[in-house]
DNA sequence: CAGTGGTCTAGACCACCCT
DNA sequence: GGGTGGTCTAGACCACTGA
């Protein structure tokens, strides 16, 4: 049990919170109803504004819904409706399939200007490279191509390529965050054609891929798909005009108290090669 | 001026939030701080509670930012970070194009089992169907189909197809709150190819839509775009782990307090001719 | 140091839902 | 009516930031 938020230094909301993640993953199903807040009131010993702070976290995660006047109750999983920053290994897996991976290139390079400029570097900043034909259940999906900043993990493929590169940056302390993909169709080369063994249709999906963890690009990458075994789901939020901010700053923007998080740059297109 | 949540029958915090809107849209640029909690406090003549309550809205969507000990700022814009339930006459006047709209073709049939299905309506069930060449500039850029229960909106297409259907539905109280996409690369048809006017490439990007309004899918449309011409852009949250409901109640759905209000349906596959 | 946001209390009245 | 969430008060102490 999860009684009194005996944890001294912790925050009594948090363990309110933990209490109530805990009721939902272990105890109750979707629908069902959590304990009033009142009663968690008496539970923890907490004011009610407290144990609201706690549930308006859960709710604002889409874990719980409010209903007034009937209680709080569990909220259907959206899971499956984000776009998650995920490998190709890791969604194969989801859906069933044992993901495989062959290695066509490994090395390192001076990085090319597109993919210099995609990792917010200079060109010819040293990274590695590898290229990957990927697979579901031993069936080609896939090539695979990945620029990362050698100063950022030199050692990254000391012992060969990894199974998961981002496995591989998340223990060096380079936590993928975020993500902006960019999604065309296009005709397969002949080298792609052949390493996924395609024959009739040509069609391929490509993506290119920035990845970033906390404020710096942690990976530029590339990937072709089989457009016949491939697709991709996106949910749709909807399009309200959003609130935006005053177009030009009285001065100039010295003493800008903070710096925008999240840079709105594009990911650039062309060949890297 | 927004002073005193004079408005009767109003929250109080709703007036500190509109005030607070009102400032960011017309008074502050990105970064720029907004009045202090106590001061906001004091305008307003609300308790700090009220005023949290209306700061945490904007911060939930994004429109400010809290930093401990320094104070409230205004967010750099997201907004072209979401991916939006928009209409290609949206996206292409977003990006500076004239869109345009040749129909090819506009009838009234009973839906086929896989359109029905996308609408969660019975096969054969009435249904509008509007397929329409898309232009951006003039340029052929993609052919596009949309199926609509007529039943939503009997009169529809009486003054011929409108220019927009989305905004056609939300004049019919249809607003368009959220959907869902599936995304494939193939290969072209030649009647495709020809309305096209494809030369060289084959690939097309082709996209399954469901559109809901309400609890209701009120369109399912499919498109097939040059690969050449257009590009999706995704933006990729962080694949945390996410609470997951008990999976077995312990009986029955019987007394289930809520209904799930997102059906986790997918978008059929397959060819709805 | 003064000012900011972060957390928290112990109440209160209201609107709403279900029985 | 009794229970639920929604809003609100008038304070309090804390942690952090920047001058």
């Amino acid at each position: 049990m999860v009684r009194d938020g005996a944890r001294p230094g912790e925050h009594k909301y948090v363990a309110v919170r933990a209490y109530l993640a805990d009721l939902v993953t272990t105890e109750l199903a979707v629908g069902d109803a959590i304990p009033s807040e009142r009663s968690l009131t008496e539970k923890f010993g907490v004011s009610r504004m407290t144990v609201r702070q706690a549930i308006d976290a859960l709710v604002t995660e889409g874990v719980l819904e409010r209903a007034q006047g009937r209680g709080t109750f569990v909220a259907p999983p959206r899971a499956d409706f984000e776009m998650r920053l995920t490998t190709f290994g890791e969604e194969a897996r989801r859906r069933g399939l044992t993901p495989g991976a062959t290695v066509l290139r490994c090395e390192q390079l001076p990085a090319p200007a597109v993919v210099a400029e995609a990792l917010d570097r200079e060109t010819g900043t040293p990274v590695h490279h590898v290229v990957r034909l990927r697979t579901a259940d031993g069936n080609p999906m896939s090539v695979e191509e990945s620029w990362i900043p050698v100063d950022l993990a030199p050692d990254l493929l000391d012992d060969g390529v990894p199974d998961s590169l981002y496995a591989a940056l998340r223990e060096r302390d380079l936590d993928p965050t975020w993500g902006e993909e960019v999604i065309t169709a296009a005709d397969a080369t002949p080298e792609e054609l052949e390493a996924l063994q395609m024959q009739g249709s040509r069609a391929v999906m490509r993506t290119a891929r920035r990845t970033f963890g906390g404020d710096a690009a942690v990976m530029y990458s590339r990937a072709c798909y089989r457009g016949d075994r491939y697709s991709v789901f996106v949910p749709l939020r909807e399009a309200r005009p959003t609130l935006v901010p005053r177009a030009r700053p009285s001065d100039g923007d010295a003493g800008r108290p903070v710096q925008p998080s999240a840079p709105p740059g594009r990911i650039p297109e062309g060949s890297p090669r």
